[in-house]
This record gives structure tokens, C-alpha cells and sequence, in this order.
DNA sequence: TTTGCTATTGAACGATCGTTCAGTTAGCGT
DNA sequence: ACGCTAACTGAACGATCGTTCAATAGCAAA
């Protein structure tokens, strides 16, 4: 037995991805081993060597690829004039992107550390440059007089923290909807940068 | 050689969960091994299991004495009469007392899927109740009219989310001192759910 | 100074780790 | 029908994993 029936590249190379993400996220990268991935995905371990260097670039390229879809998403979005439309745009974008991939997010917060230097550095920079748009947002409402905060930096971490905060407890079809709880959070973020 | 000169219990056990928390803290529970703890200690392998029975029973009892500390020292902190005086002991206490102990902190919130079944159970009841105190206040404050929030359990998440993301930011001798950042905090807070 | 206990070593256990590679089969253009 | 190549197997590599345990050295009480 070599090459399975039906196999070709462009189904494995996704799969593996797929379900890298999703034990990744559910043990943790160290925990997880390269066999398991391979049977997840049905295949040999060794195989998996034909679509990744190694297992730190199987976890590179997962982070990498939901910064830069992040990022994207984000510029994409329609952006309003005054700070406070903006301000709500992305408390609201946040929540949802967020919500919709929250393998990829649990990921791109718990499992940085295993990166080397240089791909840590990348994820890094990314990270801080999506910060950065919401700072921008924060330094526009400052000048505006629309808020009163005392430091934009600071405000940019408690907004981000609290909005990512909402993976950790948000099921679907629990007690509130996406929606309503986009609206709440919205509600507290707003208030709390007010002048 | 047996014995080492100067050993003792009372001192070894301590030094071994300082070490583990330090190890796992910084790399991560699945990534650390017991031979590096040991190392770390000045000690073999072997010698870890006169003071834990096994790997995840050295991390439950890290966990466990974190939230211990964490519960009792809440207990022990003055409480004001009206939600606001409450809450903003709770936002400087959550602030103070977890940027003085980062490592418990980060251990708490990503090593604890590595418990089995039970041990998770019990580290998470801590968890709910922690933040049981904190929706009390909300509650009260809500009660009494000084507080406007449609959903307190959502509101209590927001907070929690935004007050441990200091952690992840907050170095000592950077820009801002511990009181600065626990005042600004309490600012926000205090806007977000004010009537 | 002997005795009993405490604390530790160091070697060993089987299991599993990430990774490599020669060999083998399936798909496909010719 | 053939030959080339893409896709994968299965076995193997040395390293390391958590854990156990008989042997032993330092300590304290007698």
C-alpha cells in the first residue's frame, strides 16, 4: 500500500491544516502529537513532512494565516467618518471575526510562545499593527473631543482584552445572541471612553 | 551518592513548585518535563515524586493555591457599603493582586485544560465563584440605581476580561506605574456601567 | 556511636516523540 | 497501454518522555 485512492494535494494540504487547528486548539501545540494530526486526517505520519517542513511551521503557517485574514477583514470593512461610528465598527467586526474562528484566535493567543524568535517576531508584528487601527480610532476621538481618556495605549489593551474576553464564554445558541451581545459590549465600550 | 548535605523536605518541596510554576509559566505544562523541573531544582528526576505523585497532580496543587490565595485575600479586603465604593476595591484588588503573582495568573487560565476531569472541575468552581463576587457588586449596584447594565453575568465577564488583560502588557518600571494603571482601569470601569 | 529514618541517586522501564527515507501505488498525459 | 510523477506507506532513527525502585548517604535521637 503507497498512494491512497482518491488522494491528491490540494484535499490533504487543507485537511491537515483543518485538524491541526482543531487539536491544536483543544490540547495545546506540545500536547499534541504529529501522529495524532496524521490520524485525524487519515493518513501517516510521515506523510504530513510533504505539505510542512515541521511542526513549528504547521503552527506558523495556521497563525499566520488568520492574522492576514484578520488584517484583510478588517480593511475591508466600510469605515464610518466620526470616531464613535468607528469605534463601533470595530467593537462590533471584532466580535464577530472573532467568534467565527475561535480555534484560530484561542491559537494566535495561547500558543505564540511556541514559535521561534523570528516567526514570533512576525505574529508579533501583526498582532501590534491590528492594535493600531483601534488606537488610531481612539486618538481620532480624543481630538475630536467625542472621548476623554487619559491614555489611548492603555485604553487600546482594556478595550481589545475585554472584547477577546468574549471567546472564552460565548456558545452558540446559549442565552444571548451574537447580535445582542455585540450590542451590550458596544454599550459598555462606548460608555466607557465617553467624555 | 544518596543523600545530598543540607537536604531537607521543607525546603526541597517549596523550591519544586517555585521552579515547575516558573518552567511551565514560561514554556508552557506540555512542554516542560519533569527532568527539567528537577534540573532546575538541583535535584533528579526521581526525587520529584517524594512531593507529588505524578506531573498533573504538581499543577493542580499550583492551581489550587492560587485560587485559595486568591479567594481568602478577596475575603480579607475591606468592603465599602455602596456598589460603587465595592467596585472600585474590586478593580484595584483584581489589578494589584494578580500583576503581583503573573505567573499563577497565566498558569490559572492556560494549563487548565491539562487537568483530568475532576481537578478541573474543582479549579473552575473557584474561578465561578470569584467571579460571583464581582456580579454581587454589579447586582447591588443595580439594585441601588447606580449602575445601568442590561445583563450583570455579561457585565462581570467584560470586567474580568478587561482587568486580567493587564497582565499581559503591565511591566514593571515601564511607562506607567501599578497605582496609574489601577486608576485609569477603575475609570473605565466606573463610565462603562455607571446609569 | 550506633540505630532508624529521611532524602536522594542513578539506572532502568516501556512508550512515545519529531523526523527521514526507500519502496510502492494511484492518477494522468501521451 | 505505457511511463512519469505525485501521494503515501511503513519501518526505522536516536532522543526524550513520565514514572518506578533498589541502593545509599546524611541526619537526628538514643
Amino acid at each position: 500500500m503507497a498512494r491512497k485512492t482518491g488522494s491528491h494535494s490540494e484535499i490533504t494540504g487543507p485537511r491537515i491544516r483543518a485538524e491541526a487547528q482543531r487539536l491544536f486548539a483543544r490540547h495545546g501545540f506540545a500536547a499534541v502529537s504529529m501522529r495524532q494530526i496524521a490520524a485525524a486526517v487519515g493518513v501517516q505520519a510521515g506523510a504530513l513532512y510533504l505539505y510542512t517542513p515541521d511542526k513549528e511551521a504547521l503552527l506558523f503557517d495556521l497563525l499566520k494565516t488568520h492574522m492576514d485574514g484578520l488584517l484583510e477583514a478588517w480593511r475591508a470593512e466600510p469605515t464610518g467618518e466620526g470616531a464613535l461610528t468607528r469605534l463601533e465598527r470595530f467593537v462590533r467586526f471584532h466580535i464577530r471575526y472573532n467568534l467565527e474562528r475561535a480555534e484560530a484566535v484561542f491559537l494566535s493567543y495561547m500558543e505564540l510562545r511556541n514559535l521561534g524568535p523570528e516567526n514570533f517576531a512576525v505574529i508579533e508584528g501583526m498582532r501590534k499593527s491590528y492594535e493600531t487601527e483601534l488606537e488610531a480610532i481612539l486618538k481620532q476621538g480624543q481630538a475630536e473631543g467625542a472621548f476623554d481618556l487619559p491614555d489611548t495605549k492603555l485604553a487600546t489593551m482594556a478595550i481589545i482584552a475585554m472584547l477577546t474576553g468574549v471567546n472564552t464564554w460565548f456558545r452558540e445558541g446559549g442565552r444571548l445572541s451574537r447580535e445582542t451581545v455585540e450590542g451590550i459590549y458596544w454599550d459598555m465600550v462606548r460608555k466607557s471612553v465617553r467624555a
